[in-house]
RNA sequence: GCCCCCGUGGCGAAAUGGUAUACGCAGCCGACUUAAAAUCGGCCGCUUCGGCUUGCGGGUUCGAGUCCCGCCGGGGGCACCA
C-alpha cells in the first residue's frame, strides 16, 4: 500500500463527532480496504509442497510445520447467513490467524456442499434448473463470508456439484464398489480387518484357496456372469440388494436409517417412513463397526460425540446359542443371540421376529391344552402367525414406537430345546424382537428382561431368577419376585447348573460365579458343545446409499440386458447430469405406503441407454438412475482442499502428508489438525466420512487412519422471540423492554401492545433474525466478530443481544484512541520506554493471552486485552512499545483494524505474517502478592507479601496477623502454601 | 425408561481444589457541556453490619462454584437393539 492511500480513512460524517473518530462508516472504509489488499497480496495463499499450489504469498512449504484449520462446509441455501451461522467460522479463523502468527503455513479454505434435497426443492419452486440457484446461492454467501474478513486461500475453494470434483467423487464410489472386507486381513495400522481390492477376492476363488459360497465345490470360471455377479455382490463394500428399507413415498425416496426421526419420520420435511423391500444400493459400514469404535480412542474429539458414535455403533458383546426346533417337517436349527448368556438357565420361553423364516414350519394343529391368550383366537398357528405377520407389516416405524412397551405375540405351536438344561420352550413370535438385529430369535430370560417380563405376564408364562445381587448391595432377590425384574450385571449367579444326567452334554455349574465369570464359562462350554459360542453384535446397519432424486452424483454402474451390473472405467469419470424435462422427484401422498420409488433420471431415455464396449464388444447398456445421498460429497472434501486443481488424483500423496498425514512432529495420529462444526454431524457426516476414509486408508491412498484429529463443537447462538396475544411473531427489533413487573419478570412491549418472550433459534418466521450485513452496517466486521468472540465460551450456547455489541465498539474506539488523535488523524504514540507498571502488565497479558489462544477461549482472551487497553487509555502518553504487542494480539479477532494502525505505525507489509509477542519473563509475574490467611476456611486477614516469600516467615506474619482470633492458643494444624494462601485450625 | 451435558449478580459471563462475581452490557453518582450525546473518573450480589451468598440437601477436605452421593430444574442423545 502507497504512502498517500495510508490515511484514506473516511472522517466521520456525522456531525459533532471528531473527524477521525473509530466508527462504523470509518470502520467499513478500513474493512473494505484491507480486504481489497488481502486477495491482491494473496495473503492467506498457503504453500504446497508441490503443483500448482506451490507459491504461498512468497514462502513456500518447505521446513515449515503446517496446521490445516477446517469448517464444516456450508449448504448454500437460499436464505443466506444470519448472524448465528458463522460463529464456526469466526473461531477457525481466529485460530488459523494465530497459528500463522505463530510462523506456521496455515491451510484455510472454504468450499460448498451444493448437491442435495433443499436446493432441489428451491429449485422446483423457482422453476430454475437447481445449478443455477445454486451457483446464485454460493456466490452470495461468499460475498457474505468474504466481507467478514475470513482468511481464506480462495484458490482452494470448490463445490461438491463442480464436474472436476464430482468425478473424485465417483472415483472414490468406484474404488469401495471394487472392494471387499477380509476381517482376516492385517490393515496398514497394525490390526485386524481390511478392505482388498476384489481382484484379490476373486484370485482367491480361481485358485480355489477360498471356497466360493453357496457354490460349495464349485469352480470360480464354471459359474455364469450372473453367478459371479451375486456371489461378488455378497462382498463388495457397496452393494445392491433387496432389503428392508426407509421408503418416504412424501419425499419419493429412500433414506437411511440416520436421516429416519426416532418418531419414523423424515429428518427432512418430517414425512412419514415405512419399511419395505426394494432393491438398492448400500455401503457395507457395519463391516468397520468395530474400527470405528475402537479408534475413537486415538483422536480429540468431544466426549460426547464419541459417545453418540459408540451408542450409534452400539457393539454389543454377547453369545450366539443353537436350539433345536422340533417342527412337523422335523428338527430345525434356531440361532438366538444374547448378551447375557449366564442366563440361560433362566430362559422359559422362546421368540423369533414376525419375519423369521422358522414361521414357515409352523404345525397344521394347536398343542394340546394350548392357552387361549397364546392363540389371538385363529383356528390354526398357520393362520396365527400369517395373520400377525402380516399386522407387523402394516404397522409404520411411528406405530411401532407408540406401542412400544405395550407386548403383542402369538404363540406359534413350536418348542425350542435349551441346549443347556434340555427344557422344552414354547416359541412364540413377537413383533418386539427385530429380524434385523442380531439372529431375529430370542431366548426369553423374563426374570432377567423388561421387555420379556412384560411378556411373560400377559401370557402368563413362567419366571425363574437366576442372578441376585452382591452381598454389600444388601438387596434381597425376594424382594424382586413378582414385581419388577432383576436385571442387574452386578450380581451372583443362583440355580445355574446341570449335571452329567444329560447324554449331549457335560456338567455345567456357573452357580456362585460373579456374571462376567459365569458368561465366560458358559461361552468355553457352548464352543466345546458345538452349540454356541462368544459373538459381537451392532444396532448399526449398512448404509443405504441410493436416492430417487435429481440433483445428486450419477453412479458409475450401467447394467447389461442380463441386468448385470458393471462398474464405469474412470477414464469416463465423471458421470454428470442429464438434462431431463421435469428434474422434480416424484413424490406421493406421504401416507401412501403401497406407492414405489421413481428416480428423475429415468425420464431420460437418450442418457439411460447406452451403446459401448465395455470389454465385450459394443453392447446395449442401462445407466443407474439412482444419485448418491448428499452425504457423498462431504464424505471427502476435506481431502481436496489440499489441491483441488490436481486432475491427476483425488489427492496427491505428498500433500496429504505434509498436510494430513501422521507423526508431523505433533505427536498427533494424522487428520485435520482442527475441525469445527456444529453438534448435529455427530452420527451422519461424521461417521460417513471416517467409513470413507478408512476404507482409502486401508487400499493405500491415504496415510493416516481418521481423517479429522480434533473437532470442536461450536455452540448456537440463540435468540429472542415475540408473540403478541394472538401467539403472531411480531418483529423482534421492534419490541422496547419495559420495567420488571410484580414477578420480577420485565415486560415487553410492541406498538404499545403487550407481547410474550420466547427464547430458541434465530429463524425467519419467528422475526427475529439479525444478519452479518446488520452488522457490517451499523459497526462494521471487527466489532461484529469481537462480540461473536467475546460472548462466552465457544463451546456453549448463548443467546444473541445486539444492545451488548456497543462494548466492543468501544473497546475498538479506545484502541483507535489511543493510537491515532481522534481530531487531526495523527499517530500519537510515545517512542520512550514504558514505564514498569506498563511492562508488567503487557507481559503478563501476553503471558496470559497466548494460553487462552491456545485453549480456543477468545472470550477470555479479549477480556485480558480489554484491561490492558484501559491501563493505556489511562497513561499521559501511549507507548509504541505496548500498544504495539496489543494489536499484534488483537489481530486474529479484529484484524482489519488492527492491520490499519499497525500499517499507520509505519509498517509496509501485512501484520498477518508478524510473530506472534513473547513475554519477557523478567516482567511476568507480581511485585506483591496478596496472601489470605484463613480460619477454618474463612478469609480472616490478608497480607501484601513478596511472591518469593518463604513458608516459614508467611507463617509467623499469619499467626501474628490473626492472634487475638486465636485468643493464645497454639493452632491444631497450619497449612501454607506459600505465597497464597495459609490456612489455619485453630485448637478446640 | 436408559445415557450424557448444564444450573454463578438485573443480563452475557470469569475463576490449575485456594480472596467468588475478572471483562462487557444495563443501572447509579460525578467531571466536561448552555444542554444532550459522546468521552473521562467512581459506584454497582444480599445483609438486621454479626454475617450470608455459586439451584436444593448431604459428604470428602485445613479449604468446594470446582471432587463424591441424592434430589430439583433446563437442554441434548438413544429408544422394544435381547
Amino acid at each position: 500500500m502507497s504512502d498517500n492511500e495510508k490515511n484514506t480513512a473516511a472522517p466521520a460524517v456525522d456531525s459533532g463527532e471528531p473527524a477521525f473518530r473509530y466508527n462504523a462508516a470509518m470502520a467499513q472504509g478500513i474493512e473494505e480496504r484491507w480486504q481489497q489488499y488481502w486477495d491482491e497480496h494473496g495473503t492467506f495463499w498457503a504453500a504446497n509442497v508441490n503443483g500448482d499450489l506451490k507459491d504461498g504469498e512468497g514462502r513456500n512449504a518447505e521446513g515449515r510445520k503446517s496446521y490445516f484449520a477446517m469448517d464444516m462446509f456450508p449448504y448454500p441455501s437460499g436464505k443466506g447467513l444470519h448472524v448465528g451461522h458463522p460463529l464456526g467460522y469466526l473461531a477457525t479463523d481466529v485460530v488459523s490467524r494465530y497459528h500463522r502468527m505463530k510462523g506456521e503455513n496455515v491451510l484455510h479454505a472454504m468450499g460448498y456442499d451444493a448437491f442435495g434435497l433443499p436446493a432441489e426443492q428451491y429449485a422446483v419452486q423457482t422453476g430454475q434448473h437447481p445449478r443455477v440457484t445454486t451457483e446464485q446461492n454460493i456466490a452470495n454467501m461468499r460475498r457474505q463470508l468474504h466481507r467478514m474478513g475470513l482468511s481464506f486461500d480462495d484458490r482452494r475453494s470448490f463445490a461438491t456439484i463442480d464436474p472436476g470434483y464430482v468425478r473424485w467423487t465417483q472415483w472414490i464410489f468406484s474404488r469401495i464398489y471394487d472392494a471387499w472386507y477380509d476381517p482376516e486381513a492385517t490393515n496398514p495400522s497394525g490390526s485386524k480387518g481390511c478392505a482388498r481390492p476384489i481382484a484379490d477376492l476373486v484370485a482367491e476363488f480361481e485358485s480355489g484357496i477360498r471356497a466360493i459360497p453357496g457354490h460349495d465345490g464349485k469352480v470360480w470360471n464354471e459359474l455364469t456372469a450372473v453367478e459371479q455377479t451375486d456371489v461378488l455382490n455378497e462382498f463388495r463394500l457397496a452393494y445392491i440388494s433387496k432389503s428392508p428399507v426407509n421408503w418416504c413415498p412424501g419425499l419419493g425416496t429412500v433414506l437411511a436409517n440416520e436421516e429416519v426421526t426416532a418418531e419414523g419420520k423424515s429428518e427432512r420435511g418430517n414425512f412419514p417412513v415405512f419399511q419395505r423391500e426394494l432393491r438398492q444400493w448400500s455401503m457395507r459400514i457395519t463391516a468397520y463397526g468395530h474400527r470405528l469404535i475402537s479408534d475413537l480412542d486415538t483422536i480429540d474429539w468431544p466426549e460426547k460425540v464419541k459417545l453418540m458414535q459408540r451408542n450409534w455403533i452400539g457393539e454389543s458383546h454377547g453369545a450366539s446359542v443353537h436350539f433345536t426346533v422340533e417342527t412337523p417337517s422335523g428338527d430345525q436349527d434356531m440361532e438366538i443371540y444374547t448378551t447375557r448368556p449366564d442366563t440361560l438357565f433362566g430362559t422359559t420361553f422362546a421368540v423369533v421376529s414376525p419375519e423369521h423364516h422358522l414361521l414357515a414350519c409352523v404345525p397344521d394343529a394347536w398343542p394340546a391344552n394350548t392357552p387361549e391368550s397364546w392363540t389371538g383366537g385363529y383356528a390354526t398357528p398357520k393362520e396365527a402367525v400369517t395373520a400377525y405377520r402380516r399386522a407387523a407389516e402394516a404397522k409404520t416405524a411411528k406405530d411401532r414406537v407408540d406401542e412400544a412397551g405395550e407386548k403383542t405375540g402369538l404363540f406359534t405351536g413350536l418348542y425350542a430345546i435349551n441346549p443347556i438344561t434340555g427344557a422344552e420352550l414354547p416359541l412364540f413370535t413377537a413383533d418386539y424382537v427385530l429380524m434385523d438385529y442380531g439372529t431375529g430369535a430370542i431366548m426369553a430370560v423374563p426374570g432377567g428382561d423388561q421387555r420379556d417380563y412384560d411378556f411373560a405376564v400377559k401370557y402368563g408364562l413362567p419366571v425363574i431368577y437366576t442372578v441376585q445381587p452382591l452381598p454389600e448391595s444388601g438387596d434381597d432377590l425376594s424382594d424382586y419376585e413378582g414385581k419388577a425384574p432383576f436385571v442387574s450385571h452386578d450380581g451372583i449367579v443362583i440355580n445355574s447348573s446341570v449335571d452329567a444326567t444329560r447324554a449331549d452334554g457335560q456338567p455345567l455349574s456357573i452357580d456362585g460365579l460373579r456374571v462376567d465369570d459365569a458368561i465366560a464359562k458358559v461361552n468355553a462350554w457352548l464352543e466345546q458343545a458345538g452349540v454356541g459360542k462368544g459373538t459381537v453384535s451392532y444396532r448399526l446397519r449398512d448404509w443405504l446409499f441410493s436416492r430417487q432424486r435429481y440433483w445428486g452424483e450419477p453412479f458409475p454402474i450401467v447394467y447389461d440386458e442380463d441386468g448385470v451390473a458393471h462398474l464405469l472405467p474412470d477414464e469416463q469419470l465423471p458421470i454428470n447430469l442429464p438434462d431431463v424435462p421435469d428434474y422434480s422427484p416424484k413424490t406421493f401422498d406421504p401416507e401412501d405406503a403401497e406407492s414405489n420409488p421413481e428416480a428423475p433420471l429415468s425420464r431420460n431415455e437418450e442418457w439411460v441407454k447406452v451403446t459401448m464396449d465395455l470389454g465385450e464388444g459394443p453392447k446395449t447398456y442401462y445407466r443407474d438412475t439412482n444419485t448418491m445421498p448428499n452425504w457423498a460429497g462431504s464424505c471427502w472434501y476435506y481431502m481436496r482442499y489440499l489441491d483441488p486443481t490436481d486432475t491427476e488424483h483425488m489427492v496427491e500423496k505428498d500433500e496429504y502428508d505434509y498436510w494430513m498425514g501422521p507423526d508431523r512432529g505433533n505427536g498427533r495420529s494424522g487428520g485435520v489438525d482442527l475441525y469445527v462444526g456444529g453438534v448435529e454431524h455427530a452420527v451422519l457426516h461424521l461417521l460417513y466420512a471416517r467409513f470413507w476414509h478408512k476404507v482409502l486408508f486401508d487400499l493405500g491412498y491415504v496415510d493416516s487412519a481418521e481423517p479429522f484429529h480434533k473437532l470442536f463443537n461450536q455452540g448456537m447462538i440463540q435468540a429472542y422471540a415475540y408473540t403478541d396475544d394472538r401467539g403472531q411473531y411480531v418483529p423482534a427489533a421492534e419490541v422496547e423492554e419495559g420495567p420488571a413487573g410484580a414477578d420480577g419478570e420485565p415486560t415487553f412491549t410492541w406498538n404499545g401492545q403487550h407481547v410474550n418472550r420466547e427464547f430458541g433459534k434465530m429463524g425467519k418466521s419467528l422475526k427475529n433474525i439479525i444478519t452479518p450485513d446488520d452488522m457490517y452496517e451499523n459497526y462494521g466486521a471487527d466489532t461484529f466478530r469481537l462480540y461473536e468472540m467475546s460472548m462466552g465460551p465457544l463451546a456453549e450456547s448463548r443467546p444473541w443481544n445486539t444492545r451488548n455489541v456497543v462494548g466492543g465498539m468501544r473497546f475498538l474506539q479506545r484502541l483507535w484512541r489511543n493510537v491515532v488523535d481522534e481530531t487531526t488523524g495523527e499517530v500519537r504514540v510515545s517512542e520512550d520506554e514504558p514505564d514498569l507498571k506498563t511492562l508488567k502488565l503487557l507481559n503478563n497479558t501476553i503471558a496470559d493471552v497466548t494460553v487462552e489462544m491456545e485453549g480456543m477461549r477468545p472470550n477470555t482472551a479479549i477480556a485480558k486485552l480489554i484491561v490492558l487497553n484501559n491501563h493505556l487509555t489511562s497513561l499521559d502518553a501511549v507507548p509504541r512499545a505496548a500498544v504495539e504487542p496489543l494489536i499484534l494480539m488483537l489481530a486474529p479477532i479484529a484484524p482489519h483494524i488492527c492491520e490499519e494502525l499497525w500499517n499507520r505505525l509505519g509498517h509496509a507489509a501485512s501484520l498477518a505474517h508478524e510473530s506472534w509477542p513473547v513475554a519477557d519473563e523478567r516482567y511476568v509475574g507480581q511485585d506483591t502478592i496478596t496472601a489470605v490467611v484463613q480460619i477454618k476456611g474463612k478469609v480472616r486477614a490478608k497480607l501484601e507479601v513478596s511472591p518469593d516469600i518463604d513458608s516459614a516467615e508467611l507463617e509467623r506474619m499469619a499467626l501474628e496477623a490473626v492472634a487475638d482470633r486465636l485468643g493464645g492458643k497454639t493452632p491444631r494444624k497450619v497449612i501454607v502454601k506459600a505465597p497464597k494462601i495459609v490456612s489455619i485450625v485453630p485448637a478446640e
